[in-house]
DNA sequence: AAGCGTCGTTAACATAGGTTAAACCGAGAC
DNA sequence: GTCTCGGTTTAACCTATGTTAACGACGCTT
């Protein structure tokens, strides 16, 4: 068996050892398929295990009361999914599958054990939280003060951004399996709203959508249209640990 | 010296052993005053310390290129600050206070000591972060899909219930210090128009303002109207931690 | 007590984005 | 090869919320 996404994506954040690297071996012993669109869970469900994500996309999501619904956050091959339920009861949103992938599941419980084995891992699970803080924030910021233009730029951007980590693309256009619709419910707007925006990015090149999904043509103008700013996706696990972080790697 | 307001606060998510409680009385060590509408810290520092909040309220913010700002969180007293910081170089958010209070520090390294020193804390810093999102992701809902007066009742009942949570007050009419732009600031909307929702939720007999501040006056119509489902702050450690919690709680 | 700054209030006016609805398009199902 | 379905596109119309601006009330400072 090749060497798990899991541990590609932590060792993005720090050098692991081999028994730490057996540890997140043993997270990803239960690869499953999904379906595009099939729901993983449901918001409200008792929340049992946690997903990385090893194949394909993912969306989480919460539906209103008032029929609409608000898409969260979007996941890519590598990102730990669920973290975010861990004190819950129910899971507070749902996830959904976006294209067809796999996911592996382990045990909540089985973190309890993580932690207590490698404070390493321990660390990284931190930051990950840490990191899904920062994506939040950024989210809100986008939803809370920013133009619709604005808006769907930055959304653009950020997701190339999080791809790019874990899978290494050449410099050609990039594509993303994003429906205008799930953009829309990112954001807070219509879905004809966004139509319209994107009109006005195709006219000035810096997108194009293909049969399915959107290509970016133009990243730079994008970003300065955005205002990206991608601090925010720059975490640094030495600078959390400080001395036991050094201590720890020997 | 009483027992900290952060064991208190702890102490709410599970029951801590003595030498656990020593642990964290050593977080509490630095109290320090901070003035009304002084700044804790501002975005792009290099964030060296967390805090807890002793007394008093705080707010973090982002301040935007086109000069607007987006308040993410309002801060109650027991509150942990700044975990979501935990793995950046520098702050994502700054941290203001929103009244006279007291701050106690901790160093950033501190928290892997604590962490190796103690199962349970870790879990219990896991389940803050873990909170932390659950709240950030209601007031993603709130700003991407609900009306003004949603918003603001939301907002406002939410802010009761996190308050409840280490400050037992008897049944009566709950008083926030909050300001009209603060809470604008924090939904994405324009002063004016928060005025506008004040001046009906007022005329419907449900918030007053006094000299300062807001009065809410009829909790349970205002949840309604913001269709408010408190199990997103209803954390439970136990179902997180499983056999371990158990067994490390002998 | 005069002056100043912050916050709340109100009104008139402007617009970004929502709504509805209808047509269209490509992909998979049968 | 036609049907259906999810997604996109366009247009006409509408409204919730933003903007600007001016005033008032309170609390602090000098």
């Amino acid at each position: 068996m090749e060497t798990g996404c899991i541990i590609k994506h932590f060792e993005s954040y720090a050098p692991i050892s081999r028994s730490e690297a057996e540890l997140l071996a043993s997270l990803e012993k239960n690869p499953k398929d999904y379906g595009k669109n099939s729901y993983v869970w449901c918001q409200g469900d008792t929340p049992g295990d946690f997903y990385s994500l090893k194949q394909g996309w993912a969306y989480s999501f919460r539906d209103l009361e008032n029929g609409t619904r608000q898409v969260l956050d979007v996941y890519v091959p590598g990102n730990v999914i669920g973290l975010r339920d861990y004190a819950f009861r129910s899971r507070v949103s749902g996830l959904r599958m976006l294209t067809d992938g796999v996911l592996c599941a382990f045990p909540r419980s089985r973190l309890t054990e993580v932690f207590a084995e490698s404070l390493l891992l321990c660390n990284i699970f931190f930051t990950i939280g840490s990191r899904d803080q920062a994506i939040l924030i950024e989210r809100l910021v986008n939803l809370g003060r920013r133009s619709a233009r604005e808006k769907v730029a930055h959304f653009l951007v950020e997701t190339v951004y999080r791809v790019d980590r874990t899978v290494t693309q050449p410099n050609q256009p990039l594509h993303l399996p994003l429906t205008q619709s799930l953009i829309a419910d990112a954001l807070g707007l219509s879905a004809v709203h966004v139509n319209r925006v994107f009109q006005e990015l195709k006219d000035e090149g810096l997108v194009s959508s293909p049969s399915s999904g959107v290509q970016l043509q133009d990243l730079k103008r994008l970003k300065e249209i955005a205002r990206f700013d991608p601090t925010y996706l720059e975490e640094d696990i030495q600078a959390a640990m400080g001395e036991a972080g050094q201590f720890r790697q020997l």
